[in-house]
DNA sequence: ACCCGCTGCCGAATCGATTTGGCAGCGGAG
DNA sequence: CTCCGCTGCCAAATCGATTCGGCAGCGGGT
């Protein structure tokens, strides 16, 4: 039913060539008289020839697939329920990794779970993590077998990785909270093992030391909007309170943020300005007043992670890193410069 | 540096026997004594042995990786800016066949957009699309070239598909909003040129005319919440109002009639009830009262998409069709049963 | 006139698995 | 005793590409 492929012996016999002279035509390499390879090239695309990239791979030893992992799902794979993680992030970084690694010739997929590691090892070239967990044991698996690696946000392991430019985003937002009036902003987090929280912690005490102003960290119990508001409803209620606007380190705390001042009658951005370090759809409608946020840019992480990736993987083991700088989504939550 | 992978030859040589046998024992075909077989079967276990999937596949003439697209994504994959689609929901459906597809030795990437779609067909033995739009493009591209083809969500072809089962579904949440209270509910959507719109839309026409209750159709203009929120903030505060719930489409509508009745005053859900044909995070938290929604199980479409495409790459070409049941998940925005 | 070297092309090996066809050896039936 | 058939195993072909080594033929230098 199904017409055979068109096959290099089928281009090579219509060319009047051999599938040697016709491979070499078709990749440019060995010597052909360029007669002979215009016309190889030709028929080629008469008849409508398409390389199969599985005997491809097979000569070249590699798989032409990377897989994709996000460090935070893959651990909590198991759990039921909704997912806790910044589902959009994740999907637009995979997103950008996708489509340029489909652009370099190679298929991305995702790794569900950490579990089905050991399969994968023999079904890809390399691996992608995205927010790995310090010492995150999949990295290990994967150097131990000799797997090309790259993650997406930093690790203290000696990989290539690419991350955002959080130091300098945060500083931006921070003068941007500032640029109308002297602004006394608190940091709002939800925990600080991953390094951006660490990157836009320090931004934030060098900021404020700078400016000659106390730094207020609030802590959040955990990263949904109803384990954060409460501790930010309180903070605001606070009689003594001494900040009069709020940096977020996750969409969710801005969200519960916004809620809070909603709730005690604030006004947003009169009497507080709200400001979250990473955006999301969600911050923009659906909320009282917009929030304004950092771009983080993560379809340009992916692309970048997959290139640092194919890169590496017949270059040298040299590693590289990138910085990727932020945008800041100016709303209604902050007031305009 | 990295050490040669181990090959069937490696494990041939190590249990006495030749490559033939090696192969026949480690799948299970052909005629092997039961003795050699577990001698091969441990010796494979010892060294470490995995088969290496391209050359697997090189032979069964397969690539061993699926495709899927969203097809509403696709589409708008130039345009910039923050996307409009509902992210959560797609991200599941693609979690759900990507670990399938793993446990079935497949591995599935995302196309990124449909422009690639010529270079994707050397690469990929099936297509998974979601929300195919009528008359796509794509499908017909696919079946042009004999790619074997599922969607999630009716399509008008003759092609295997999964589907939620929109219709129990609406008329399970109709008896939940009416359990308590003669409910006089109110649709609400943005377009009807989907199938679980059309399905949803006659199994509400259908209950009313059953329940001997006028229907309303309240249409917004578009999907997003601002969009929604002027139709349906007029709906609520119109004085001859005679419905006293909402039923949505989408979750963003629920969001946005949730909004309408906080800025109205009316109490969710004593003087109105608020209820979303499909569910997302934002749904639970993030809103002043959490909505009752029904949950799709998008990884269980995910999941069943791939088992259908994967038995209908080598079996015969019979169509077969799945519905997915629904289930409600209760929240405060509807009184309980 | 001889030989070197370059050009253009091709045959055959290779990658790692599956699969086909067939070869021994053994036991039971006639 | 002969022959058939079954069992257990293997050699070789196959999938579709790349690549290495080599073979002619031709032209120029000596």
């Amino acid at each position: 039913m199904k017409p055979r492929r068109i096959t290099i012996k089928d281009v090579a016999a219509e060319a009047g060539v051999s599938v040697a002279t016709a491979s070499e035509a078709l990749n440019g390499k060995g010597r052909v008289a360029p007669a002979t390879r215009q016309n190889v090239i030709d028929t080629a695309a008469r008849l409508g020839y398409t390389v199969n990239r599985i005997a491809k791979n097979l000569n070249a030893g590699r798989t032409g697939s990377l897989v994709l992992t996000v460090s935070p799902m893959a651990a909590q794979s198991t759990k039921p329920g909704q997912p806790e993680w910044d589902v959009e992030y994740y999907f637009r970084v995979l997103s950008g990794a996708s489509a340029q690694a489909f652009q370099r010739g190679f298929l991305l997929s995702m790794l569900p779970s950490h579990e089905s590691s050991r399969t994968f090892f023999s079904a890809a070239d390399g691996l992608i993590v995205v927010d790995p967990s310090q010492n995150d044991p999949l990295l290990a698996a994967a150097a131990g077998a000799g797997i090309a690696c790259v993650t997406v946000g930093r690790n203290s392991d000696d990989l290539s990785w690419v991350d955002n430019d959080f130091s300098s985003g945060t500083t931006t937002a921070l003068a941007h909270l500032a640029a109308n009036r002297d602004a006394k902003p608190a940091l709002f987090l939800s925990e600080t093992s991953s390094s951006y929280v660490r990157d836009e912690l320090s931004a934030y005490l060098d900021w404020c030391s700078a400016a000659g102003i106390e730094p207020i960290i609030i802590r959040s119990p955990g990263p949904r909007v109803d384990e954060a508001e409460p501790v930010i409803q309180a903070a605001l209620a606070s009689p003594d309170r001494r900040f009069d606007a709020v940096l977020t380190t996750l969409d969710t705390l801005a969200h519960a943020t916004e809620r809070s001042a909603h709730t005690l009658g604030l006004d947003v951005p009169g009497e507080l300005q709200v400001l979250s370090l990473t955006d999301s759809r969600y911050l923009d409608y659906g909320l009282q007043r917009p929030i304004t946020a950092l771009d983080l840019h993560p379809v340009r992480l992916g692309e970048i992670a997959v290139d640092l990736l194919i890169d590496s993987l017949d270059g040298t083991a040299e590693r590289r890193r990138e910085l990727v700088p932020t945008s800041l989504n100016v709303r209604e939550s902050t007031l305009a410069g």
